[in-house]
DNA sequence: ATTTAAAACCGAAACGTTTCGGATAAGGTA
DNA sequence: TACCTTATCCGAAACGTTTCGGTTTTAAAT
């Protein structure tokens, strides 16, 4: 292993010195800050960050930690989340800790093990729900966390989606192009991000002031198969949905096989809008007719997530800051007008 | 951050004796390491992993190196795989890191990054190929690894299923009820384990004097989609197999979706063997009629595969271990004589 | 009383880095 | 000449742990 000390004694620079001149320091002559990067380089040398981490305190390890009983609707889209943060975590120079753990109780044992004996810098909260222990526990020990799935506003570093705007913009999507019966397949309804898109979508109705009751909202697992059996459900109801709002493009796609299953077609007979995570495994373009989504890359959210997290775990405890991301509306051929109103009312 | 200095001050014992009396040597008289136990207790002492890895040469970290763009078919499993060998690293005590780089090109350079930089002990490999680059690389520094999926000898550290067993009881199961055309629906040609399993399934033809063509071989990615379209394809042909054998529960979902698009009732129409990998979203209790399986539980090779992790990446580099993971035959009423032979030939 | 062996203990160095508090030399100013 | 700046350098301490090479204490053996 080649070390400072290597390099001192090859150009007979002193540790110190060699030790400022790689650091970037001002007070290095520039011509000897040259002849130890060449050496460096020439050596090999890579510097030992568990030797700075013990100096410093500051190792460069960021964890996350599960329980290993995830529900199914959160198994299907976690190894995207884990392998986006992960990568979005190591351009940012840091190193990403996957902690699986037994159970949910375990969880703030794990935090103490890991920072306090681990050399581990901060925590990555996702799915938070609402009062999340994590958050407190974490807060109350200051211990450095940045939260992915929290918009209302907090006294933490968080990224999330703008999930009003997608419920409003969404909803309101629908409701322009005449819509009065609408099914909005939302997920689980202690999900923070589920009832603040219920919100956007009630705001969408006040601002045109529809009645409340225009727009139904059914929580559940974000799932192809749920959303294929509540379509299913509510369109063979007495009273049948013209448009439907589907949370993810899982439901969208379960939305799509109901309407398959029942011979609708859409849009003629069904509409449909959807949130677009923009994840790999369920691609838009997948999707014939073209859907009417709300567009927000998931990735971007983990680059701004790991931005805060370089943040965050700073010395000088920082500002705390906060990320809401804008999804983007992008048109599909999924929408038309109510079959039965021929754009009157 | 309570220290082993905060403890020898409380109690009067020299730092060596603390350090000792914790680290559980002999020299140390059992009464004051009982007083020492107790004062490490009283003030929440936990030792630092990053101090102990600089002097020792040993942080407890071990890391999965995996590239970003894993194709459909590992995604699926892949989540389950991550979670299952994090945590029985973490029940091993050591640390688990998972390092996501851009493409497969990258993840030489990143083992280099993390190994002689970052203080990572060693590295998981999975999903091995024939021959793997990656394997050579760390062979010639004498980077510690080890590997899952590599059930040829070989000479480092491997976990892996018994393939050869799995593929001569599959098919030794359905020749011996009976059957003489047999579709073997394996993964893809390029991995180890489903050539490991071809031969296997050949051993269990020669041995009974049986002709090789009896058994047809297919490959390709291991999803509930190709399981049921190659079923489909293969059971309207002119000579339909009387039997499957499915390379795990993935691909039998799919060949009970074909049977039933067809109107095939099993077993009575058509045989179908598997193998179950006990995975969590893929239960073989969900399967009616119940599937005859070698079943091998992944979780278990997890915690093999750590238990070699912690020997591989020993001081003194020790003798160089395997595991082979054997399957166990669980019956099931998936299985019935072929409809046509009257048990006779 | 003296020697010996075993048990229990401890100081100091080391791992590789950062950083504090000066030290040295060159050049400019009074 | 003496003094001050500025640029460049360096020794030594520190982070928390392990471990080498001893020393002291105790008890048993002669």
């Amino acid at each position: 292993m080649v070390t400072l000390k290597d390099i001192s004694k090859e150009t007979g620079v002193s540790l110190t010195q060699v030790s400022r001149a790689l650091g970037g320091f001002s007070d290095v002559n520039e011509q000897t800050r040259e002849r130890v990067r060449e050496a460096a380089q020439r050596l090999g040398y890579r510097p030992n960050s568990i030797a700075k981490g013990l100096k410093t305190g500051q190792t460069g390890f960021v964890a996350m930690v599960i329980p290993s009983d995830i529900d199914a609707s959160g198994r299907e889209i976690m190894f995207d989340m884990v392998v986006g943060i992960s990568q979005a975590i190591s351009r940012h120079g840091l190193k990403f800790l996957l902690h699986v753990v037994d159970s949910n109780a375990d969880v703030t044992g794990a935090f103490d093990e890991l920072y306090y004996g681990g050399g581990i810098d901060g925590f990555i909260l996702t799915e938070l729900e609402e009062p999340d222990p994590r958050v407190s526990y974490l807060k109350e020990r200051k211990i450095p966390f940045v939260v992915h799935g929290q918009d209302a506003v907090a006294e933490h570093f968080f990224v999330d989606l703008d999930n009003f705007r997608v419920g409003e913009a969404l909803a309101g999507r629908l409701l322009d192009a005449g819509h009065r019966r609408i099914l909005f397949l939302n997920g689980n309804d202690h999900r923070i991000y589920s009832s603040t898109r219920t919100a956007g979508a009630r705001r969408a109705l006040t601002d045109r002031g529809i009645a409340p009751e225009t727009i139904h909202v059914s929580y559940g697992p974000m799932t192809r198969a749920r959303g294929r059996e509540a379509a299913v459900e509510w369109l063979r109801s007495d009273e049948p949905p013209t448009a439907i709002i589907a949370g993810n493009m899982m439901l969208a796609r379960g939305v799509y096989d109901a309407a398959a299953e029942l011979g609708l077609s859409i849009p003629s007979d069904l509409s449909l809008v959807a949130h677009d995570d923009v994840l790999i495994q369920y691609p838009a373009e997948g999707f014939d007719p073209s859907l009417c989504v709300t567009r927000s890359s998931l990735s971007e959210a983990w680059s701004s997530l790991a931005t805060l997290m370089s943040r965050a775990i700073a010395p000088e405890s920082p500002e705390i800051e906060h990320v809401l991301m804008r999804p983007e509306l992008v048109e599909g051929a999924s929408v038309a007008e109510p079959s039965g109103s021929a754009s009157a009312r």
